[in-house]
DNA sequence: GACACCTTTGACGCGTTCTTGACGGCCGCT
DNA sequence: AGCGGCCGTCAAGAACGCGTCAAAGGTGTC
């Protein structure tokens, strides 16, 4: 989840944003002055900071000095002030965009897009431990003791119903929806084929899973 | 020397960015249309672009996007328009900044510098090195062995796709949309075509490619 | 207008994957 | 004990997808 630090002394505008970013999926943090600001910086190192100039206790330039020092996370400046001065020195200060109030939400959250954009897709992808083989969805990418083991894309897909539902049983019939289409109720023997080959590459032992279970008449279980 | 392209169909405009960027130490290029700009953009591979909205020949976003495609070079759009719609779509569509007219030209050199600022210290060598061969996607440039390798347009937004999400599987639905544009979805033929040939520019040996691979029914990997 | 280059399109052989059927073992039920 | 249901395993042919070659269509250059 992408962190944003909100430095904002009104109250309204501080909630309204905060609001707003936390609907679209953000990770929100408020600060009320420079001071809160800076040290909320340190604490929750945010991937974004947006600030409104004109706080109680700092120069605005200050502050994005001293979130500089510490961070290179995108800072995207408010201000009442629309002099093309006040502008430019915030931006050299090391502001990377700077919006006047009264502001179109939309558009707030449209330049927050293109700020995290820029400094966001250096993430790594989540991976899920299955004993000695570890299974990257994202990636596609299957290793076991090190080397990669391929799947094929029937596999991909059965695994991966399986370990998006982890420690829940999955029914056959969900199963061969989601894996063969919804025309397919009752080709268990589609399912036995699969499961088979899934716990030959992934399983120690394959006649004896551990996390690649079966529920005798039910459907088949992930355990962590 | 920074290199900026300035994307405007208005001379006096075209005219007065060129002299102000000049003075200040820029290398300016500039464009009357979208065809000019995107042509320019391949030929002299800017650092930045600041492009004028309302081009007499494409709508805005598809230059944005067709300029996406190459170059990560940060984008400052100018427009007439104060409508948030309008910012919010180009925004979105790739750009990073968005100013309107009448603008100040301090605002607009300071946020130039911003915008360089950013990826200039980061973009110093974005050189991937595949076995023998290196690639610097920036300066459109591939050496195997140390000499010049050509890539025509297409085989390099195909690289660029693979080559921006290492180690990752990207399908071919993905790498279809990325290159030929949303409409295509089962034409894997051109991914096979431009994957060989790919390989044999860039492979030691393209029958047995060892970092362009193949996940046959799924997509394409990029394996460092 | 001829030429070169790039893109688009079609076709074929081959290896892999999917589908399908059959068999045997384990378990609970009668 | 006998039986039927369910699961794991194995082994086939069919179908699909990939790499490759070849050639036509399109665009800009000389």
């Amino acid at each position: 989840m992408i962190k944003v630090l909100v430095v904002d002394d009104e109250p309204q505008i501080a909630r309204a944003l905060r609001i707003n970013l936390s609907a679209h999926g953000y990770e929100v943090t408020t600060a009320a002055d420079g001071a809160q600001a800076l040290r909320a910086a340190a604490a929750v190192v945010p991937d974004l900071v947006v600030l409104d100039l004109g706080l109680p206790d700092m120069d605005g330039a200050e502050v994005i000095e001293g979130l500089r020092g510490w961070s290179k996370a995108p800072i995207l400046v408010l201000s009442g002030r629309a002099a093309s001065a006040e502008k430019i020195a915030a931006l050299d200060a090391g502001a990377d965009d700077y919006v006047t109030k009264p502001f179109d939400i939309g558009e707030l959250l449209a330049r927050v897009r293109a700020a995290t954009r820029r400094s966001g897709p250096g993430a790594e992808s989540p991976v899920t431990a299955i004993g000695p083989v570890t299974v990257d969805l994202a990636a596609r990418e299957v290793r076991k003791d090190g080397d990669e083991v391929r799947l094929t894309p029937t596999e991909w897909q059965l695994l991966e119903v399986l370990l998006r539902n982890p420690g829940k049983l999955v029914s056959q019939r969900e199963l061969l929806h989601r894996v063969w289409g919804p025309n397919y109720d009752r080709e268990t023997n589609y399912l036995r084929q699969y499961m088979a080959q899934l716990r030959r590459k992934l399983e120690a032992d394959p006649a004896r899973p551990v996390h690649l279970l079966t529920e005798p008449g039910m459907g088949y279980r992930f355990r962590p």
